[in-house]
DNA sequence: TATATTTAGTTAGCGCAGCTAATTAAATGG
DNA sequence: CCATTTAATTAGCTGCGCTAACTAAATATA
């Protein structure tokens, strides 16, 4: 067993830490990501879609946490760059889902190669007990993010 | 899909884990710092600036990881704000260097209020463990961040 | 010393991503 | 059959990142 920190961390201290932490990790990745032809929220997007198959715009943006609006105007640019295309909904014909392209994929995993190799890059100096507090904070996080 | 912890976690995921978890959590704390006034990436220039005491525009930039356009205009908003404000640097007529006011001292500690009522709330269903684990991740990104 | 170069910061102008309000079209219900 | 609700879009706003080009001050050099 790992050995416990001294003290309980402040809350306080956590949430401005974790802020912090999210608006300078997102700015570094900006860059990376960016090789991509995909920002960072297209790609965040596409993931979704890769993963949970054909889905409706509206619960695209539900997931994502955005309003139906945005999510519009990204499924538009990821459609102009051929890596998601709309079908329509069986059952609904208001409704439309968008379902990822053969490129979307590869795009997607070309995307998280380059991540990888950041992170790898970044990790260098770092032990793997180390990752596995980096993992084991991030299913917390994840946890949080849920609700 | 979190992995186990008792495996090494690959990077592959957890880059994408971090990528995805470092988005929403920004979407979501963007909401809660509306209530001050203050943008995220306002907040985070002000919490260095009153950290770190008056500081030179273009080490501000650097500090946050932003060119110094950028951070022009963030600096000229916070001081229409008037949470900071702007004194010729003694040994350089070009630079400026920029100082919280105590209003800008009032205003941080207040957002930070705001950010840890929602931390609290959303800790409500985590044990002391949780918390701990989330703040060993923290170290070790923050870590990563600093290179 | 006088001129050239470098450096700090600003201005101008672009693109992307969030939002709300209003609109269109399809589904649903009285 | 018409009224209401729902899914998505369009229009238009704001904020924040960037590069390129500019001004002014400091520094280096002929």
């Amino acid at each position: 067993m790992p050995s416990k920190s001294r003290s309980d961390p402040k809350p306080a201290e956590v949430a401005d830490r974790l802020h912090s932490a999210a608006i300078h990790l997102l700015r570094r990745l900006r860059r990376v990501d960016e090789a991509s032809g995909l920002s960072a929220p297209k790609l965040s997007a596409l993931s979704v879609v890769v993963f949970a198959g054909p889905i409706r715009l509206g619960d695209l943006a539900a997931a994502e946490q955005i309003r139906p609006p945005s999510m519009t105007r990204i499924v538009q640019q990821l459609e102009s760059q051929g890596v998601v295309r709309r079908e329509p909904d069986p059952g609904d014909g208001r409704a439309t889902r968008i379902a990822a392209t053969p490129k979307g994929h590869r795009l997607l995993k070309q995307g998280r190669g380059r991540r990888v190799n950041l992170l790898v890059e970044w990790l260098g100096g770092l032990d793997t007990a180390d990752i596995h507090k980096l993992e084991k904070g991030l299913v917390v996080l994840e946890q949080l993010l849920k609700k």
